[in-house]
DNA sequence: TATGAATGAGGTTTCATTCAT
DNA sequence: TATGAATGAAACCTCATTCAT
């Protein structure tokens, strides 16, 4: 055979287990006749971004066929073309373009009235809601994946999410340790902790929930009380 | 062009960025001309794996080329087919092969005399340095990677480390909670708060490390902080 | 895939339809402890012969390996090599050897007593009996499916079957002519015409037998009735 | 070496002893620049089929070079992927294909005034003017040596060819009995002994051509004769 | 003499990319 | 701008042949 697994897990195209915003099973892109050219063109792009991320985070970088993204985002292959330079320019601005919005919520402004661990609560339930259990779940395991064999996505995830996010958290932590919230100073050294249950909770989705299902929010629940104390009521 | 990335980042063949037993950069195994020929062939067996393992870890499977394997293996292509059916199943057995000695670490007998927290230190410890920091950690990030297209991988990963790994897990967190160590009466409920920052720490090597270093054995202690409550010395 | 057609026909390795020498079944020539050196040799070579002719009768020449013909004999690859050249002087060789024992019948020596028809009646009995229905009636086929690009065979096969068998019929005619058995001259001018059935039978065994049985015998005693005219009995 | 026989007989790529439609010996197709898009990939198709018959007519199914069809059709290799789903059903589709214009003939209507001698004396002019003394002739021989390796080629062929063809010859047959033509009436169970010759013929030319001509349809009408009697004139 | 592990040329097939329409 | 037929490099895999044992 060639270069693709033939598990037959993957049925072909992909098919995204998750809720996607295109209907699933559409393969083509309703032809509902838009404006003008341009608008034409945005809405291709947008199919063409669309199905790709779609078939990479179900094949991974190498055995996703553009013939495959082009069926499924209803355009021809030569169009892809016109967008993207190539393959693997196209997977680095598609992976870059899906990083962006992750990083907004980042920033959230430390609570106003809220305490510091209803802020990182807070936090938590958006990952896990529009994170660990949507595709973007999967595009961070995307780059988990293809982050060695793609050093400007690596670089691009660390300047952009990573250290950010970090930042971000590490002032959550200290601000937790001043109004006394916090009794580990050292988790300042190490905001990693905070959110190594957000990145277990992506992973098990992708390999393990069919074998047992995790409730990820109630998990980084238990995770905040080691760090928070007990609360009383649930 | 071509289905493989032209990053400039991966030199060809793939060069592994941690040591492993053959000489880096020594293409052929030729020195020590070993005894009987089953022996020989045992000792090319062992060069395929090795040089198939450092391909696979370095690309991911679809974008290794047995081609590659080979020279790195020093042996001929058509070897390679004398000891596996085909790609898709050497990759598998690879893996397979790969993981049963993470398996016995996990079994590590209840400390007779020492704490819990000693036991799960020194767990950590092994993790660090026999898996984290070498090429075995870099076969859980592979596993990660590919899990999606290989079931057959993810379930036996799940069943032979995962399930195993979070029950002994558990039972020692058990044994904390019975002895008075852990407090935390949930933390059984979610062993893979425990192990987390593990995960952590071997993607961490694999994306960033070259952005900022991560002292992993330390992360872990701060976590167990967490767990334990802090102790005086380091 | 590759060279062979996975046609589901063909299990591996191949199974002659018909009876042979050897306990169909039994890949591995049971080793009976021989006498010396050179009666060991030629029972392997004999075993190596057998095993080819039935792998190139199921599959031709191209399509036929020499690791199954190994297989089948009971040797070792490199065995066969001991033996023939190469697998294409093999395949000449192998060929040549079984026209031989062909071409005897053809001189069977003019009916002492019985007449023309009797002789040619018994020729084409024996020639259904002892071709037609056996494994030599698929080496004939196998002539006419690689002569083409084995001219050496062509040749070898128009020489000393061909050439001679046909002669032997035009005598055969003659002296029917001569007799008044035969009433049609022309006969004597294409003995392809006579034997012509033969050959249809021998197709028709690999080809269409499993559609339409093929009474072969009474064929022929029919179309030798438009030779020789009616006869009274069958 | 390789898997083909190095005989010197076959140049490369196999040159079809019999005129083809295309210019013998013009490795590309070229001249006439076509129309439209469609009729380009039309022509493309009939050059790979063309091609590609001569191809197997030449080598045989196993021996025959995906390489040589798209040398000799003048078409990339991947081109021919385009109208083929592999290599197997692609043979299969070509003889298929070839053998339906064979059909025709077959349904030859009974002669409205004239003899039923004439008739066949017709068919047999046709076939070898039309079959035997062109390509159509090998794809028979064709097809009696892949057959066994291709049951689907040889159960399409008995039913579409062998099975109509016999029928008709049988009501030929029938018909000459009932105007007192033909005396044999045994002969309307064996049809095969009317068409013997025309088998014969075909496989004479591809086979031993050079070492003795054969007129065929001399023969044929010496068989014919037979049957239905001398004639007077020739 | 016999073995069968090893070789590597060469086959089929895939698929990123181009370009005439 | 959009198409998709065509390309051909390159991948996987096979198997005739060799040769150290």
């Amino acid at each position: 055979m060639s270069k693709t697994p033939k598990s037959e897990v993957l049925a072909k195209p992909a098919q995204s287990r998750r809720v996607t915003t295109r209907a699933a099973g559409a393969p083509k892109a309703t032809p509902k006749p838009p404006a003008n050219r341009a608008e034409r063109a945005a809405e291709r792009r947008a199919a063409i971004v669309e199905a790709a991320l779609d078939e990479f985070i179900a094949r991974g970088f190498a055995a996703t066929r553009l013939d495959d993204i082009a069926k499924r985002a209803g355009v021809a292959k030569g169009t892809i073309y016109l967008h993207f330079k190539d393959k693997e320019s196209m997977f680095e601005d598609l992976i870059r373009t899906a990083i962006v919005p992750l990083v907004g919520r980042m920033h959230a402004p430390p609570p106003p009235g809220a305490t510091v661990r209803d802020a990182i609560e807070g936090f938590a339930l958006a990952f896990m809601q529009e994170i660990a259990s949507t595709r973007r779940g999967d595009i961070v395991r995307l780059i988990v994946a293809e982050g060695p064999r793609f050093p400007a996505i690596a670089d691009f995830y660390y300047r952009e999410v990573v250290s950010r996010g970090l930042a971000g958290m590490r002032a959550l932590i200290e601000a937790g340790i001043a109004r006394g919230e916090i009794r580990h100073q050292n988790l300042a050294r190490f905001p990693q902790i905070m959110v190594a249950p957000a990145l277990i909770a992506v992973i098990w989705q992708s390999l393990f929930a069919r074998h047992a299902p995790l409730d990820a929010i109630e998990m980084f629940r238990v995770h905040l009380d080691l760090i928070f104390g007990e609360r009383r009521a649930a």
